[in-house]
RNA sequence: CGGGGCAUGGUGUAACGGUAGCACGAGUCCUUUGGGAGGAUUUAGUUCCAGUUCAAAUCUGGAUGCCCCGACCA
């Protein structure tokens, strides 16, 4: 993509009335824009990152058998009765002309659990797994941080299936190893624990993936050995150690939470009378799960760990781009070298931002370029022309090297 | 929902109750071109409603919005 065709502009200070170190960066550097308190716009550069996580979720829950689908956001009252979750005061509730009454989607037990038993029967039927990516909305007190805690929000949600508990759990266990590899490739390893939480209405204990960072409003009990947590929430009830070594030596640490999975048991499918004929030819009740990742949290926590002053260091696998490439000078060698490079480096497939702008100073390409934060930058001027070079340098380094033009391709893979 | 703070051009900030100023941005022209460049010129603002006052950005009351702390949080 060419710079100049990004109606977004940098800003150089701060907005005032944000706090976060992800909404001032994301703000400044043009990814995304404030409507209101808990509701952000994504813009160009933001909607690429969001795209990029959700290609890494799509790709991991793929891996383990889930199906895509897309629920209805707008629901009747009357489904949510059923479960007694009419009432949840973080539900939007609206109506319509004729005085219906309708909610926003918070969640989607409701609307899964009586869609998927219209097609299950036999236990031949069972395991599957289906999930979506969508906007929910939930009536928080208090929005905050940034992306941290919105009341509008992309959501991956992941139901589960099974014809017994046994079938759960161990997909249970399947479901955290992908969410591990999501965040992995998020580059979110180093900091993302699973963490034991309360299980809610549905379960004794659920877990949460929690991402240590300064701007959680999570409190969490970490075991440095076994690298697992305890959220300070349950931790009052519970005997404070950990919960695979029984070691007593805890780390407390804020963090967020980036992901969250609930065995939910027969919850649902007892509420929406899901039986399905077993083997032996009797009647259960199916046994569900469900596994949530908030897309632009995710991506919220990612900017609050990889900054610096000068701004967002993005992980490679979901930068907007993979390079910038800055053209220092505006005369016709220099423009005509950088076309070629931005068509080649196009033709590999590389994602590229060229700052083609001719508006612009060297210092603010430079200083936009830092804000921004592409992995790779890829600078052409007069300078580097003389050897036939171009300069490379990654953003979270100092260093940068000449690379012969024609062997560029080759470095940036 | 309880508590605290803040509210001035697009952004960031000044102004004792008495002329709304500065910087960035944006526009035009010229000069610049390896870390937010220089000159000339232009542009755009007091959240809203009431009150006090000869006079309100400034004082008072209310509303609204935003941020922070807490509570809440499938």
């Amino acid at each position: 993509m060419r710079q100049s065709q990004l109606f977004t502009k940098t800003q150089k200070e701060s907005p005032k009335d944000e706090q976060s170190i992800n909404a001032q960066l994301l703000i400044r550097a043009g990814f995304i824009d404030k409507l209101m308190a808990g509701v952000y716009s994504f813009l160009p550069l933001g909607i690429l990152v969001l795209e990029k996580i959700e290609k890494i979720i799509k790709e991991e829950m793929n891996n383990i058998g889930g199906v895509k689908v897309l629920l209805p956001t707008i629901h009747p009252k009357e489904i949510w009765q059923k479960t007694n979750r009419w009432q949840y005061p973080e539900m939007f509730k609206l109506k319509n002309r004729s005085g219906k009454d309708l909610s926003l989607g918070w969640t989607h037990e409701e609307i899964i659990t009586p869609l998927v038993k219209k097609f299950v029967k036999s236990y031949k039927d069972l395991p599957f797994f289906v999930f979506q990516i969508q906007d929910k909305f939930r009536d928080e007190l208090r929005s905050k941080s940034g992306l941290l805690r919105v009341i509008e929000f992309i959501m991956k949600d992941l139901y589960s299936f099974h014809s017994n508990e046994k079938e759960l759990n161990n997909y249970y266990e399947k479901v955290k190893k992908a969410y591990f590899t999501i965040f992995k490739r998020c580059g979110l390893e180093k900091y993302t624990f699973l963490t034991l939480s309360s299980g809610g209405a549905f379960s004794k204990y659920s877990h949460e993936f929690q991402t240590i960072t300064p701007f959680g409003e999570d409190e969490i009990y970490l075991c440095p050995k076994c690298k697992i947590a305890i959220n300070k929430e349950i931790i009052k009830e519970e005997k404070y150690q950990c919960p695979n070594c029984k070691n007593k030596k805890l780390e407390i640490k804020k963090a967020i939470e980036v992901g969250n999975i609930f065995k939910l048991g027969d919850r649902f499918s007892k509420a929406f009378n899901f039986y399905f004929k077993d083997k032996d030819g009797k009647e259960k009740l199916v046994q569900m799960g469900c596994y949530g990742i908030g897309l632009g949290r995710l991506m919220g926590a990612v900017v609050e760990i990889f900054n610096d002053e000068k701004g967002i260091i993005w992980p490679k696998e979901i930068a907007p781009f993979d390079v910038h490439l800055i053209r220092i000078e505006n005369n016709q060698k220099v423009k005509k070298e950088a076309e070629k490079i931005y068509q080649i480096l196009n033709k590999e497939k590389i994602e590229i931002l060229y700052d083609d702008r001719e508006d612009r100073t060297p210092g603010e390409k430079f200083a936009d370029c830092d804000l921004i934060g592409i992995p790779t930058r890829i600078v052409i001027s007069e300078r580097t022309l003389k050897n036939n070079s171009v300069e490379v340098k990654q953003r979270d380094k100092n260093r940068f090297k000449l690379i012969k033009s024609n062997q560029i391709t080759r470095y940036v893979r």
